[in-house]
DNA sequence: TACACATATGTGAAATTTCAGATGTGACTA
DNA sequence: TAGTCACATCTGAAATTTCACATATGTGTA
């Protein structure tokens, strides 16, 4: 994993925001964050497909879903940023955490 | 510090070595940089004015030279990723850092 | 098979970033 | 005070990234 292109990755809020809520719940499937983090599907998904072509996010699909969780292979330094990152700005993406856990738990309107 | 504006800082070869060997020797002036990274100075300065502009950098004039350093009041968990980075992609920035260290212990060539 | 739904991607325009080359600024020195 | 050195910044062009919108693909269901 290239050091610059990882921070290329990390360099976009819609990215960075989906990282660190993936980070957070393990994994979740593109209405889930289009649902957090309130935007469409086209821009979400385009996000998402520059992360995993960096290997950075790993994709698996279920039934009609996408879920997309952080790579297994992914290099311990790397993974270790993106903790650490969640774990000291919560407050970055504390409202998409709020949306995102209502989407989850609300078996209704979500996925 | 907004951490996707911090990422947007490291995304880039020149500014993200720039940081690890600066995290690495301490402080360091334009002219090492440009020793180190082997690039014209309009390009150095310009990278680490974007550093300085952010509040990751500090700069300071001793004479005709200017030092940069990692700001005393960067947050701790931005300090981490840049060490963090440093520690374990060392092959990234091995081959400037050899060159830095030749410019900081040879007084004739280097200023 | 036809349809609805979730997701992916193609396209060109708009926004942003990066760059080289020229020039400006501040500090030391003869 | 004229010149030189180290560094900063201006400028417009080139490269890259981001976007909206349209459309394609894959999956389950009637």
């Amino acid at each position: 994993m290239d050091p610059c292109k990882f921070y290329k990755c990390l360099a976009d809020d819609t990215r960075l925001k989906s990282l660190l809520l993936i980070n957070t719940v393990n994994e979740a499937c593109v209405c889930d964050l289009m649902a957090a983090l309130e935007l469409d599907q086209p821009k979400i998904s385009r996000h998402l497909a520059e992360l995993r072509k960096c290997g950075i996010l790993l994709d698996e699909r279920r039934g009609k879903w996408v879920y997309y969780k952080l790579h297994p292979s992914l290099p311990t330094w790397a993974k270790n940023v993106i903790e650490h990152t969640a774990n000291h700005n919560s407050d970055y993406h504390k409202d998409a955490l709020t949306k995102l856990n209502v989407c989850l738990s609300t078996t209704e309107t979500c996925c």
